[in-house]
Order: C-alpha cells, then sequence, then structure tokens
DNA sequence: CGTGTAAGGAATTCTGACACG
DNA sequence: CGTGTAAGGAATTCTGACACG
C-alpha cells in the first residue's frame, strides 16, 4: 500500500480532489510523492488515504502550516 | 488491490516485462485492464500478480492458448 | 506464436505565472 | 491562503503494421 504507483489523475479519482489542489499539498509538505523517470508525480494508496485525510481537515478550518505539524510525527523521518 | 489504478509504464517496471508483452498478454485474454477516459489501460495490484504468473508458465513453456483455459476459471465470471 | 520496432497521433502531466481575496 | 486557469512543452500511451521465425 506505500508502493507509489498511480499517477494524479487516478489519485484526483479517489480523492475528489482537483490536480491544483494535490499539487498544492505536496508543495505544502503535507504529501510525499515519488517521481517517474520523467518527472510525472506517483503516489501510494497511503498517500490517497493521507489527502483524503487532509482535505477533510481542510474542510474544518485547517490551513496547510497547522497540518504539517501533525504530518510530521507521522513520517517515518525528517 | 483490485483497484485498476496503474498505467502500463509502471506494470512494467513491476513486472519486468515489455509493455509489448504485457499488451499481448491482454490480447490474448490473459489479463484485464480497465481503461481510462482517454484510452489508457489501467491495472490492479492483483493484475500485477496474474502478469508475473502467466510469463512464469510462459517461460515453462506454455503458450497463451493453454494459459487461458487456466485464467478462465479464476474470473469471476465469462 | 510471441515479441521487437518505427510511425503518427492523442491523452496526460509538468512548471511558472497571473488572478482573486 | 488556497485554488482556478490558460500556456507551452515534455513524457506517456495507443493502435496498426511490418518483421522474424
Amino acid at each position: 500500500m506505500s508502493q507509489k504507483v498511480m499517477s494524479i489523475g487516478i489519485v484526483r479519482e479517489l480523492t475528489g480532489l482537483t490536480e491544483r489542489q494535490i499539487r498544492y499539498y505536496e508543495d505544502k509538505q503535507l504529501v510525499f510523492p515519488g517521481r517517474s523517470p520523467g518527472g510525472a508525480r506517483k503516489f501510494s494508496f497511503e498517500d490517497v488515504e493521507q489527502l483524503k485525510e487532509i482535505h477533510s481537515k481542510m474542510k474544518d478550518g485547517f490551513h496547510t502550516f497547522e497540518l504539517r505539524k501533525t504530518i510530521a510525527g507521522q513520517q517515518t523521518r525528517h
């Protein structure tokens, strides 16, 4: 489930988010997709769950910089 | 694991097969990928396992038409 | 039969920017 | 701040065909 295999188009379908939002959350360090040799983002099912969680929190009024703190504790490192 | 989320490029990496082989196995009805709106094949992790199994059998000397019989019994229907 | 390849087109994704607020 | 969009380019995938054997 942690294998980075999905391109952003499918993540869009699975999460209901727009590509813009997904890229923005990555920019804000809330998700960490891999990259294909050509530069395309690659997400795992865990990333998809993470994105759903993020968007849920956003709707609750949280800001990206607030969520980043919470997420920092989830990351394996750094 | 049965969600069709990977494009052929990743399946190529995960299975070690060439795109040509993957498409050929689909043509011979050994795997049944979904399709994106634009027509791109979408595979599941189950499909990846199936492909590995297929190639393994091929190396053992089996032909696609022989494997199709075995696979028919695995399919949910048809 | 199973797989390689060159060919041309179409769909997908990428980045940086302007916009609004 | 979070997200929409038009812009141009690059990477990805598709199909049908010719090739070999």
